[in-house]
DNA sequence: ATAGGGTTAG
């Protein structure tokens, strides 16, 4: 055992010897406290600073938090010490009060009173608290004022102030003021200075440097956190989860699956926060096998499943088209909370569970668990994915009269694509004039899918003019409406739409899958032959082209967005988008009869959406699919999305 | 005294 180990433990140890004030150590509530408290005012034991500032650390503690108590008592002390001050304030810092009382603004009062009283100067445990009082405030110019102080108190370098000042910069948006810090500090290391640290520590300066790494996970810049990151000689739990959350919350999900792997080959163990970190990222990838690791992880290692983690869990497994999984996970948690019942509404509704969604959103209701605006996204997508149109109005009304949010973006948003996908076209596009928000590019979107399902070409034409103007470098838009005339055969239209798209420089987005082997994640562009087995998969390719031709499928070419006058060439361009090589890899790296499980960045397109279903029947394999939008469970020839996506 | 986490329309 080293020093550290004994430090830390000597510092978790639940019962800390403050052997001056027993009656204080020995109190359970803030009931008992009182009548410590009038003890010791009677016994004039209130006088010693040092009892005062005692029962202020008291009612300051999480459990029993009661700062009007703290203040009270703060405000009758004759003559606060150093530590009074800084419990206080501390306390203040860390409270919730952010928006009604303000009460880390008020933190920040108390410190300049502090320093115009001037009976006790601030230390080093003071600044800590009012720098972050000046993050969580995001008060910019009282931050600078108090780094100033620290810098002329000469706490400037002090390991727990040092990280304190990174954050508050950060936290108040000020990155290129945290750079010249960290630049600074990181000459200091270089001469080889160290920061001040508690003498009982070992470990150097980890904390800094995590809090260093967040500050550009925050903004963004993975490449330079990364950078950071391998720099750091040594490595807490929390520097990994800060990488491997910083990859998955900006959409590297690659990446932060591939930290989580780095990891376990060190000695830092993954702990409860990075499961609910990593989480995420297996789930947008659809890793299954990966996501089934971390589960019994957690349960070999005894991390408690609760309501958070749980919903972590309930969404991979969701996510990875195993909803049965997510349902008994979601049973076995004692008190789900609002987002917990999200997961699980959620997840129905992409699978298309649209009745079982319904029900749960009842039985959270009869649970007395208030649905959050989330939870009704749930359920108005799962209405929307079923075609309950009747259903859907009703809820949407409810949100409109009953329930105290107004419905946001996504609420609209799933309103205009159940009244499109249902061919209530006219009826959506009032919907979207009579929002009393702005619509974005998302509702427009919606109601331009629903003009290419019904074939509406006049309005196809007018939303995707909207679109472009409010986002001209989308290929979205471009992709909708070529398709639309592409449909009615109208080739001179198509061929206009791909001459804008090159004027304004926006090309289509590539296609692209995934598919999970063995616990590995193999991913394909379309028309991929990057991958080492690629003339297997071509070959593969070839004979399901030919088994299909056999029972007599021709494939429907009029989407394909290229301009090519050979038929042959555009039938093998649908054979080359990337679920299909995901699919003809499936099929020659597992043994008969196994499930397949896909992935894609984009819809399946409709030529994809009947061949899969023919291959699930000629090969007799499930293969299960989600699309950017929803999930497919294809088997014996048909889809559980009965053609209705 | 300082650092990390879950659900969200197409």
């Amino acid at each position: 055992m080293n020093l550290t180990t004994i430090y830390n433990s000597a510092a978790a140890s639940p019962t800390h010897p403050s052997s001056l004030f027993p009656q204080i150590t020995r109190c359970k509530t803030m009931k008992q406290l009182h009548q410590v408290h009038a003890l010791f005012l009677k016994t004039g034991q209130i006088n010693d600073p040092l009892a005062a500032a005692e029962i202020l650390k008291f009612c300051s503690l999480p459990a029993h938090r009661d700062i009007e108590y703290a203040r009270k008592v703060f405000r009758q002390m004759s003559e606060p010490n150093c530590f009074s001050w800084n419990t206080i304030i501390r306390a203040l810092t860390e409270s919730d009060e952010i928006n009604e009382t303000n009460e880390p603004l008020e933190a920040l009062l108390l410190f300049t009173e502090m320093l115009t009283d001037g009976t006790v100067l601030p230390n080093q445990f003071t600044f800590p608290s009012v720098l972050k009082a000046c993050a969580r405030t995001g008060k910019l110019l009282e931050g600078e004022q108090a780094h100033g102080l620290a810098l002329k108190f000469g706490f400037e370098k002090d390991e727990f102030v040092a990280s304190s000042l990174v954050r508050m910069y950060v936290m108040c948006g000020a990155m290129e003021k945290a750079q010249f810090f960290i630049n600074k500090m990181m000459a200091e290391f270089e001469n080889g200075g160290k920061l001040v640290k508690d003498k009982r520590r070992t470990e150097g300066n980890i904390v800094l440097w995590n809090v260093m790494v967040d500050g550009y996970v925050r903004v963004g810049d993975l490449t330079a956190a990364r950078e950071l990151f391998d720099k750091m000689s040594q490595r807490s739990v929390i520097s990994w989860n800060v990488m491997i959350s910083g990859y998955a919350q900006n959409g590297y999900f690659m990446e932060a699956i591939e930290m989580f792997r780095l990891m376990q080959m060190g000695e830092v163990r993954p702990n409860y926060v990075t499961l609910v970190s990593v989480l995420p990222a297996i789930s947008r990838i659809g890793a299954l096998e990966l996501g089934k690791w971390v589960h019994l992880y957690a349960e070999r290692n005894e991390i408690v499943i609760d309501d958070a983690l749980g919903s972590a869990l309930i969404d991979m497994y969701a996510k990875c088209g195993s909803i049965e999984k997510a349902v008994q996970v979601f049973n076995r948690i004692s008190k789900p909370n609002t987002i917990t019942w999200s997961a699980i509404i959620g997840g129905l509704a992409v699978h298309g569970r649209a009745k079982d969604a319904l029900d749960y959103f009842s039985r959270m209701e009869h649970e007395g668990v208030t649905p959050s605006d989330v939870v009704y996204i749930g359920v108005l997508s799962a209405c929307s994915h079923a075609g309950l149109v009747e259903e859907g109005r009703l809820f949407f009304n409810h949100i409109v009269n009953e329930v105290d949010f107004e419905p946001r973006l996504e609420h609209y948003g799933c309103m205009v694509d159940l009244l499109g996908r249902a061919g209530l076209l006219k009826e959506a596009e009032e919907f979207i004039m009579n929002m009393p928000i702005k619509p974005d590019d998302v509702i427009w979107k919606a109601l331009l899918g629903a003009c290419k399902m019904h074939g509406n070409i006049e309005m196809g034409d007018r939303v995707a003019r909207i679109l472009m103007n409010m986002a001209p470098h989308d290929s979205g838009a471009y992709v909708a409406l070529s398709n639309i005339y592409a449909a009615s055969r109208d080739w001179e239209s198509v061929a206009r739409v791909r001459l804008k798209m090159k004027e304004m420089d926006v090309r289509k987005d590539p296609g692209c899958s995934w598919i999970e082997l063995d616990g590995v994640v193999h991913q394909f562009l379309v028309e991929d032959e990057s991958h080492p087995r690629a003339k297997e998969i071509h070959s593969m390719l070839q004979e399901i082209a030919e088994q299909m031709r056999l029972v007599g499928y021709k494939p429907d070419t009029s989407r394909v967005l290229l301009n090519i006058d050979d038929e042959e060439e555009k039938e093998s361009t649908l054979y080359y988008h990337s679920e299909r090589i995901a699919i003809a890899y499936g099929l020659i790296s597992t043994s008969p009869g196994t499930p397949l499980r896909i992935v894609k960045n984009l819809r399946v397109c409709e030529d994809c959406h009947s061949s899969i279903k023919l291959i699930s029947k000629i090969y007799t394999r499930e293969i299960i699919v989600r699309d950017r939008k929803r999930f497919h469970h294809f088997e014996n020839g048909s889809c559980s999305c009965r053609d209705y996506w």
